[in-house]
DNA sequence: AAAGAAAGCCCCGTTTCCGGGGCTTTTTAT
DNA sequence: ATAAAAAGCCCCGGAAACGGGGCTTTCTTT
């Protein structure tokens, strides 16, 4: 068990007053976490963090006269080896090559400030999934949003069914069609939507099913 | 294929007027659908389906003077048997034995008046979901609401994962925990909620989340 | 200090899912 | 009438999930 009890030291960089506070009042309620100080260009992070050692540090990718990506490399230099603090870039604007380059300047993630104060805690408690793993970018959600103009209706009737939790063999019985043609509609569903796995499928429709063109209320085609 | 494109003749039997009109709202608009009689007692229906040979009946459960359920071997007794039409018990309490008298009366499914406009349509679009497969009863939900608190954190942290649509490879890298704990984790949440998959979980999460005490932003003790 | 809970780890057998392919029949549209 | 699209069916191999067990280590609590 690698729990750790300890108060997570935290040191946020932003030249925008309204962040600040924003992330600020989002973190302080948090039990276990520590705001350590505050800080609004580069410099003072620095000799901010060779003070402090802190565990968690967020950055602004976009500072006055500066970038936030560069500060990373300088952080590493300037603090011993046996120091792995997890850093985050928050950025307004949000796609892949921002994740790409957040990540290469050695960032444990790349956080949006789109997102809401629950995903902002997800985030920093899990930065693995940050790092290596699915980010829904707007790309990504722009891909699927799109590839639904490309499902037939018995498709999206199928969504339907997989997104009430049940597994292909129960959905054949529900349709009267054999379990081989389930599973053939639900490999065409991932391959033009690009999921890997009927959980994502979950996950992704659960957050954006108020948007999707999917309510097949009005086609009553396929019943049967 | 099975797919039909006839209009699927309806038959509503009730005594309020008022569901009468708010069933009527919100299947007029549907594809494919078509009203043809609206009756409000036992004795007119018996005349309407000999008459239209409807391909659903919806039924009140609680008939004045009769009870919903009986009429249905009086249909099946009157008709001939290829003659299969799907038949629905509407009723406004619901549970597992109200389900159970259904089915053994003969009914194709059992529909809670307390759903919504589209998952009455759900329910008639897939009988075969309504009969023998799960509805989300009352009482089950009652189970796994009460099961949350049976919960330990990792374990609500793991459900937080795996409603991201996450596998259990990948919760196992995100947390620095073997795959084998990620499942032995997943084993005890499905059997203290009673569940038998990712997707069921998933579903019934988005179902419920609003009302669920999981929202574990106010600990932070499994930070890694 | 001892007991119990929580977390973590492992093996096994079975089922389901996923991805790749190929194929026929029905429906729809030109 | 014909072509294209949609729906349905099947096989295979590999991966993942599920359910059952057992077992150790690390908290937490009394």
């Amino acid at each position: 068990m690698n729990t750790q009890k300890a108060l997570l030291k935290t040191i946020i960089c932003d030249d925008h007053p309204l962040v600040l506070e924003g992330l600020s009042a989002i973190l302080l309620p948090i039990k276990g976490f520590e705001i350590q100080t505050i800080v609004q260009n580069g410099a003072d992070l620095l000799q901010a963090i060779q003070l402090h050692h802190p565990d968690v540090i967020l950055i602004d990718a976009h500072l006055k006269n500066e970038i936030g990506f560069d500060l990373i490399p300088k952080i590493k230099e300037q603090t011993p080896t046996n120091y792995n603090p997890n850093i985050f870039i928050i950025t307004s604007y949000m796609d892949d090559y921002m994740v790409s380059k957040a990540l290469h300047s050695g960032a444990t993630g790349c956080i949006s400030k789109s997102i809401t104060g629950e995903e902002f805690i997800q985030a920093i408690k899990f930065p693995k999934l940050n790092s290596s793993l699915t980010i829904p970018s707007n790309i990504q959600t722009e891909i699927k949003r799109s590839g639904i103009a490309l499902l037939t209706q018995r498709e999206k009737d199928i969504i339907q069914l997989i997104t009430q939790g049940h597994s292909s063999k129960k959905i054949a019985e529900c349709l009267n069609i054999s379990t081989f043609t389930v599973e053939t509609h639900k490999k065409n569903i991932y391959r033009k939507l690009k999921f890997n796995s009927a959980t994502e499928l979950l996950a992704w429709y659960f957050a954006n099913k108020d948007f999707l063109p999917l309510n097949a209320n009005d086609n009553f085609d396929s019943y049967n």
